[in-house]
DNA sequence: TGTAGCATGTAAGCCGTTACATGATTGA
DNA sequence: TCAATCATGTAACGGCTTACATGCTACA
């Protein structure tokens, strides 16, 4: 048995399964980068373009992708395809039980859990900032959804989308909640 | 000025800084652990033991917090409380506006994300899996929540323990929406 | 002509985890 | 007496980020 995966990397495997379907000649780093930023952010991380090369190299020592070089005049680009063994791989992944629980940073509530320390405008400052940055998300997440459209092969993915949107709107009105009761608190 | 702190350093002081109100000899590092289980581990992450006492000694350092050791037939218990500089340090970096937004590792959406490739009963299974690991969460933090009750110095603890419980009762109804469409799409 | 985007990588370093090592105290 | 809990640390190492380094291509 090679060894195990990280996460990230059958997040990558997953882009490059999505994308085999497609018959395209594979996908370079750098796509996988704009990829990961479309969709796995919103979930998992968007890698760090050398990560994601760093983690290509692991994946095609262990024969999980293969790559092909096209030399385009002094210029080389690598597309990376997800082999058989990859896909293999992966679905095994996605059938294995796991009891991995969610893991959260959230900078905002942490914050607000010292908020005894700090004036009560900074308090709804912070709220404030949050709900607004929520709403970019929720826009960014949007554009997204609107781009899966209700086409068969992104049934998933839309699944997903819609679950991160009903998410930050959970968020937004239990945020606008808590800035009202801290006013009140205030006062 | 000081090398600035991690995130993780805030938190600890903040855990640190709470216990400074009730004039006790400071925290060991063992405590610290069971604390940051308690309340952080929700909303950030709670530290390994040996991370911690790295934590501590840095903090130590720089100047952040004291330690006193009490010695006590043959065996040493550190304990660490807050300094000035460290509760300067820590209401500084309260006020501090920020634009961090929430980082989300969510095995499970992504997961979903690929259902596509997994056997419908897979699918079904993941999510219900999740909805009982969030009812088990769930009530580990209303635990928490009692303990604070409606006492005036953990309203903002209180406030947040509600926050979380408010989330995740929010993930619960998606999720259980979710294993719904699923269904429906298996057939 | 210059800048934004395409494209690929290496190096240094931090944060944090797991594994290892050790020993005292308390209560069933 | 034996297990659980209290208590403190070191070592090895992995994942990931930032900074650095390089150069082509398309377009305004």
């Amino acid at each position: 048995m090679a060894a195990p995966l990280t996460t990230t990397s059958y997040a990558l495997l997953g882009l490059l399964v999505f994308d085999s379907g497609t018959e395209s000649e594979g996908l370079t780093g750098y796509e996988l980068k704009q990829r990961s930023d479309n969709t796995l952010r919103f979930y998992w991380v968007s890698p760090a373009m050398s990560q994601i090369y760093t983690e290509l190299a692991r994946l095609e020592r262990s024969g999980m992708v293969v790559a092909t070089d096209e030399v385009t005049a002094g210029r080389t680009t690598r597309r990376y395809r997800i082999t058989t063994a990859g896909s293999r791989a992966l679905t095994r992944w996605l059938h294995t039980a796991t009891d991995e629980f969610p893991t959260l940073k959230h900078p905002v509530a942490l914050r607000l859990l010292m908020g005894a320390l700090m004036d009560p405008d900074a308090v709804d400052d912070l709220l404030r900032t949050y709900v607004d940055a929520l709403r970019v998300r929720r826009a960014e997440l949007q554009v997204v959804r609107d781009m899966l459209g209700d086409a068969e092969e992104f049934r998933f993915p839309a699944l997903v989308a819609d679950w991160g949107r009903a998410y930050y709107d959970a968020e937004e009105s239990i945020t606008l909640q808590l800035i009202d009761r801290v006013r009140r608190l205030g006062r």
